[in-house]
DNA sequence: TTAGCGTATTAATGGTTTCGAATATTAATT
DNA sequence: AATTAATATTCGAAACCATTAATACGCTAA
């Protein structure tokens, strides 16, 4: 009875488990960040250079590439490199499919 | 047919805005703490006071209290006073569907 | 080989977040 | 009025994060 009345114990609810709520606080705030979040909407389903997203989120190269690395060691971004350059892309469709869903919610023109 | 082609540089995209941005970029941060999420799910499309919210998410009154506070305070909550008790809810649907999707994105056990 | 480009790294600084502990507030109960 | 219950607030220390500036690295082309 102390377990409360409805409120859910519930080990089955989606999210219930301490792993799954890790694994997505870890992410989103990887991806909380203005300058990250912008990244992330300007690649989409793209894969883009260093050069490129430098250019369309506009700060210096040094900034950019430091979000960057967090985007990549935190398993969101996955980069390639050619010759010179480097190409960075969304690294799963999950991801992907977060990043369009935030634009359902949050953006206006819509 | 929308959204599988090309996501771009384009500035009439979704989330283009960078008011847009910064408006999702400050709801991701306050819900990407693991204890705020945690409490987000816990709530899910319910009302839930603190008290259930404490034993449910297993940390101290005080430290649940701030985190209320934070997500409250960034508009993902509301809070209505009954007598002694607080009881909170997600407070808009936009939030609540962003939620649902993080768990179909995150979670396992689906 | 040197020069130059594109990208990454490092270090220093300043700013923000988090948590525990203590205390305050408010409402109900005795 | 005093006590207890439920919630909120404040404070300070530690940890963490972001930005700038400077520099390094790796590649390509003269």
């Amino acid at each position: 009875m102390s377990e409360t009345s409805f409120v859910s114990l519930n080990r089955s609810d989606l999210m219930a488990r301490e792993e799954d709520i890790d694994r997505a606080s870890r992410s989103l705030k990887a991806m909380s960040h203005p300058l990250r979040l912008k990244i992330l909407c300007v690649l989409g389903n793209r894969e883009v250079s260093v050069q490129d997203i430098v250019e369309n989120v506009g700060t210096s190269q040094s900034n950019i590439s430091q979000h960057l690395a967090i985007l990549r060691d935190k398993g969101i971004l996955k980069s390639r490199k050619d010759a010179n350059r480097v190409f960075y892309k969304v690294g799963d469709d999950r991801t992907l499919k977060l990043i369009e869903m935030m634009q359902n919610v949050f953006c206006s023109t819509h």
